[in-house]
DNA sequence: CAATTATTGACAGCACGCTGTCAATCTGAA
DNA sequence: TTCAGATTGACAGCGTGCTGTCAATAATTG
């Protein structure tokens, strides 16, 4: 795979540039898998994620808040939330300290959504883990890791 | 990190699961970077790793070979294509073996801006790999080379 | 206390990937 | 040769993430 695409490259960057590409390759995947897994239950890649997000929460918290916590912009959440909000799996809690800013919580159809996809997730993921080595997932969680901290000292933040 | 949400998970399992959660992070600053970098030249990601594809492709192919290629569903790169062909950086080539799936052919501009970008690319990568063993990242490269192997495996392929 | 700044949600609009459907075209088997 | 199936592009529509702008509300500062 050493040809004359990698030139001014480093070593290091050049096994990068591949390794990109095959992240974007997975990111697909991983969608179009998301959406298998979901589809049964109703919900979207998407939606599951942001419930899982606020099923996860230690506390309630504002819209704003969870979209800092998935590394996204706060109106691609905002909307999803709306959606699950019209669902019926969140719903809007009045906010002691601040009126516009209300809490999520996650209503009983939320949880038991949430709970539903959690006992398909965990099968899934277990089969797609089996055969490669902790060790080497723990390395390539580093090294993405390791980027995305990289990527976000580079980015100013949106907003 | 070894907590209730990981019930259910074999130990590569809930590796996986914080793994795939990195990947989509890492996909969003991704695409983030990709953006400021492709700006410049007045592209965006996607329509730079379209011209990126049938850059380094070994022949002219259609839009749906193209696709394939690059793991996307044919209508996706249909239209980014569209939009390079307006943007004057790709050409429709006729092709002898069939009527509407012309080629894909770039131009010269479109040539110049693949190696604009190449330029800046380059040393981008360098210093977003600089700090990671070969290594590393080639073990990161093989689990996601994995990832995508069984993911396609199980995955009805679209149409 | 008053004024400036930051945070938050609402609304509108864009880029991108997906799906489904349709007609044109090519391919291969009967 | 003919006809059924596969391939390809055109068109329309959806879900998701982004940005920019605006008004309402908190927080901070003079």
């Amino acid at each position: 795979m050493k040809n004359s695409f990698y030139k001014g490259h480093t070593p290091e960057g050049a096994a990068m540039t591949q390794f990109i590409r095959a992240s974007f390759r997975l990111h697909g995947l991983l969608m179009a898998a998301g959406a298998r897994l979901t589809r049964s239950v109703g919900l979207t890649s998407a939606r599951w994620q942001v419930l899982s997000a606020v099923a996860r929460s230690s506390e309630p918290k504002p819209v704003a808040w969870v979209a800092r916590d998935m590394g996204l912009a706060r109106q691609s959440v905002q909307r999803v939330v709306n959606d699950l909000e019209a669902a019926g799996l969140l719903s809007f809690q009045p906010n002691p300290r601040h009126i516009r800013a209300t809490l999520l919580a996650i209503t009983d159809e939320g949880h038991r959504a949430f709970e539903a996809i959690t006992r398909l997730q965990a099968p899934w993921v277990n089969g797609l883990a089996e055969g490669t080595k902790v060790r080497e997932i723990e390395t390539a969680l580093h090294v993405v890791q390791g980027l995305c901290r990289k990527l976000q000292e580079n980015a100013p933040s949106a907003e």
